[in-house]
DNA sequence: TAGATTGTTAATCGATTAACAATC
DNA sequence: TAGATTGTTAATCGATTAACAATC
């Protein structure tokens, strides 16, 4: 087991190893390769194998990876066998998406409530879940117990949003207002236009083909 | 000018840049050393002057770098001075998102038309964009002048929605549905669930603070 | 045992950072 | 001119890839 500081890189791997093998394991293979898993998920062998010994020996010497083993570790690495409490400020097109989104598991990524500062929204039901006046957010994260704030916001707001769920106790900022919020907690900030950004510089400046 | 092909990290960080310096230009301020820079966006000067320097000098030393034309330099670089017609495929919690969502220009990115499978939401009008039927989709490829692709779909669907987008002409594919589609053209799969399992992981791992 | 494939060390490659001469 | 700051070359650092001994 390598235990020089798991880098950036590998982390954002995890995910996509978790569902590559996740299909491997719904359709039955029981083991794996790094070699074979090389050229499904076109990454290199060595860094695969490099990948998981971040944490730990998952492999056996002349078999490979047993696809079942592999996953179950990997998701438990990520946390995949946590219960995660979520509000979502702001309830608008993003904000509502992300409540009816069915791409996360459900029992994992839990909305427990959202919040606008629309007196239209307020009160709406959306998938289940009753849309509250943002005024009652820093009593109802004192009463409750949440881990991850999703910002879906202005970006006027958001920052100041931000900074009343990490003082509500959130350990962790999901945002997609186009802004990078500051917080001295776990934050993913998602530029979501700036990834069209990047199709548009290619589109301009292609030399062809992907 | 450096001539070495443009890396993938640099193409990233145009967006921030171009982000960025409008803040600084809405601010009214002129002109800005990469010194100053790297302080505001917590990146190395070096790095931002090599960076500049993949696509000429925009600057004037002992001076720094003029704002505006900095702005207006990795807007072209970007094609941000282009026009870019879109059409969705999915009209659901995502696609319906994005086509109320007004984070990107919509003079530069248009929503051209919308395609889904479902009768229900078939012909609905969002956001000033009447959904299609997604059986009309080859033609309307055939007979509008597409360049951008979105796919909202279910994951199942997502993989012969983008064969289409090709077939039908289109260079570039915004993916949000969670599977990496392949094509011979530029894509973005956008996993939205992986930043969140990456908030779990950094939770589950958390060897404290930010 | 022989063959396969891991775990791990070493080599390579590329990106980031530092240094400094050029120049405004 | 002197001072500031770029553009660019060189040094460093870290991530990716290759190689191979360990071992199932």
């Amino acid at each position: 087991m390598n235990d020089r500081r798991v880098s950036e890189a590998v982390i954002r791997r995890l995910p996509k190893y978790y569902r590559h093998l996740t299909e491997l394991e719904q359709r039955g293979v029981e083991r794996i390769s790094s070699a074979e898993l090389s050229r499904e998920m076109s990454l290199n062998a060595s860094q695969i194998r490099q990948d998981f010994n971040c944490f730990g020996g998952f492999g056996q010497q002349g078999y490979g990876y047993q696809v079942s083993h592999l996953l179950r570790e990997i998701g438990r690495i990520i946390g995949l066998d946590q219960h995660y409490n979520m509000v979502i400020v702001g309830a608008g097109n993003i904000g509502k998406a992300l409540m009816r989104y069915n791409g996360f598991d459900k029992d994992n990524f839990h909305v427990a409530a959202a919040f606008d500062r629309t007196p239209a929204i307020i009160g709406r039901e959306i998938s289940g879940v009753t849309v509250r006046d943002v005024t009652a957010l820093d009593d109802y994260l004192h009463e409750n117990d949440i881990q991850i704030g999703i910002i879906c916001t202005q970006k006027e707001e958001a920052q100041s949003v931000c900074d009343r769920l990490v003082a509500g106790g959130l350990r962790a900022i999901w945002n997609f207002a186009p802004i990078d919020v500051v917080a001295d907690v776990f934050v993913e900030n998602i530029h979501l236009s700036d990834t069209l950004s990047v199709l548009s510089y290619r589109l301009r400046n292609q030399r062809d083909g992907e």
